[in-house]
DNA sequence: TTGTAGGCGTTATCAG
DNA sequence: CTGATAACGCCTACAA
């Protein structure tokens, strides 16, 4: 059974009128006399009229929708964006089309098939891990569908870009580290070629640098899946392990791999920060309630939501062509709990 | 600028034939002759063609889009309700549109309006905190709008239900406490009147009142901001702790009054479970890493928000009016950790 | 096998 | 001040 709403030509019918008076009434436009406006509002507010946004959409050759692909929505650094999206794009009128890649570039360009298809007026975007080109983006782009990158960011598409400062985040955190005594910092990462992971493991090197710290090579662990699945994290954790001097400390470059970091270490009945000590980027608000509390460097995940949000609003309802992009880059935050002492 | 997709009359004018001919063709209608079809095809994906949308929907009169209303999607029993959603009706070829109360009346009512004036196929709700009473809802579902309820639900509305086994949840969790050597239990809860609430107080009653166990009324708290509020959480454990006799345990109805008590019991310098034991209703996934590691009762919320989407896409596609409606119970699940022993 | 026309709900334009 | 008409993109009954 459908659901049939009530239609200008309804309110027409019912009040003796034609469509293009009740229109105008709706609007409240000034040629409409006081009384007929009265009649249609008080009609309209009655049965509850919304004017129909496939019809407005036709009409307007827009849909009011953005479309948005993140990885998983059940990760607290995503989840917050998303609400900084919905509350940019509820208050300017527009509906947020969530779709998750789970990592996987198939999902990627599924999720990207599907938000066309539904002609979403422009589109936010955090690469999923397996992503290493974007001809699918670069087409659509192209063809004219305004886009704007976040999080996980590619240079192959000149747009607007948002990002956390994750060279400073990650030279922040192991800086602390290198502060509470250690030397021997191992790092575990998500896929090489996705920018966070670039930025990040640059901040790591370069503070190392920067006290004249060397590591092996088998201290870097890079995780293809992102952390989700917890062999990856195990497979790292062995290679750390292997190396002849065991490190004193890790450097985990994402929520899940944070997580999945520690649990791992309590199941092989390492104690942290006893054995080893560990900080972690992570936007779960739940850290502080492990064992052992975590310190963790955290990205402004609304904010970011918040800003690439307008920023797409901006570039979808700009008169002319947009040729200059923006690249914000925003600061991150550290909390030193127990798990780095 | 916006975004100009092509259109069926750009492939006609293209290939020198009508509008209709093209339809068809892209439907693989039989009338077309193969030459022509391939030809149609073709262009089509060459120039990325996609029906849009608001034609269609104009002319089907379906928006092939549901509206959720949650509370918070940044509560795991949600975050993952969602997703069951979002496999159903991807796969149906649906687009979900999440809106959020953040457990506000005022949000609540804000968040329908706009959903109707997205004019959705239907609705997927449960309910916030503050609301306990639905003429809102009642109005929109007697204007024909299918309408399913899950979690939080109202016997107002003569629909289909998904719900988790409250009763028998909270049951086996005061139970265990029980077990474990409990008698003076504590029960920090939800709003009284929401429908969860009311099947876990039974539960975790009946559970008492099988083993002979009274508790004084100050063991029974409610939060009206579902624990969305720290201070409430505060004073229900004040209630608590001024009672003559001090609880031995703590069983929370919530996630967010779990993760809520945990911290202030911590804040107050109590430790769980050697002063206080505790269990909660949580779906969150890391409470084996807290300290302690947190018995816990989980819904199926995935499964929860897949059952409950099919019920709905059935009610929006089906042909006839529905009048036999179904209430669905789903099995909840004990995980035992520390903090109850 | 292909083309024409009408309608889904709305608004802008033009005409009274 | 109000009404008729066309157009947005698509589909389909009917016509050729």
């Amino acid at each position: 059974m459908r659901f049939a709403a009530i239609t200008i030509k309804d309110i027409a019918k019912a009040l003796g009128l034609s469509t293009s008076t009740v229109s105008r009434a709706l609007r409240d436009s000034y040629e409409i006399s006081p009384e007929t406006k009265e009649k249609v509002l008080a009609y309209a507010e009655k049965f509850n009229y919304r004017p129909n946004p496939a019809a407005l959409g036709l009409k307007e050759r827009r849909t009011r929708s953005i479309g948005v692909i993140v990885s998983e929505i059940d990760n607290t650094f995503f989840s917050e964006a998303i609400n900084g999206m919905e509350s940019i794009a509820f208050d300017r009128g527009y509906t947020v089309i969530i779709t998750q890649t789970h990592e996987s570039f198939q999902r990627e360009l599924a999720n990207l098939r599907y938000l066309s298809s539904r002609s979403i007026d422009g589109l936010l975007v955090s690469l999923s891990s397996e992503t290493n080109d974007i001809p699918h983006l670069n087409k659509i782009h192209q063809q004219g569908l305004p886009l704007v990158f976040f999080d996980r960011i590619s240079d192959e598409i000149k747009t607007h870009k948002v990002i956390a400062d994750n060279f400073k985040g990650a030279y922040d955190v192991t800086k602390h580290l290198i502060d509470s005594g250690h030397k021997r910092i191992a790092h575990l990462a998500n896929v090489s070629y996705l920018s966070i992971t670039i930025e990040r493991l640059k901040g790591f090197e370069k503070a190392l640098s920067d006290h004249g710290i060397k590591i092996p090579a088998s201290y870097i662990q890079y995780c293809s899946h992102g952390g989700l699945m917890e062999e990856e994290i195990d497979k790292a954790l062995d290679a750390f392990f292997a190396s002849k001097i065991k490190p004193e400390a890790i450097f985990t470059a994402g929520e899940k791999l944070t997580i999945g970091c520690l649990r791992l270490l309590k199941k092989r009945g390492i104690k942290v920060p006893e054995d080893i000590a560990m900080v972690g980027f992570s936007n779960a608000k739940l850290l502080d309630l492990f064992d052992p509390p975590l310190t963790i460097v955290k990205q402004p995940a609304f904010e970011m939501g918040q800003i690439a949000t307008e920023m797409l609003l901006n570039l979808i309802e700009s008169r002319r062509p947009v040729t200059e992009f923006e690249k914000r880059v925003l600061p991150t935050q550290m909390t030193i709990r127990d798990s780095s002492l």
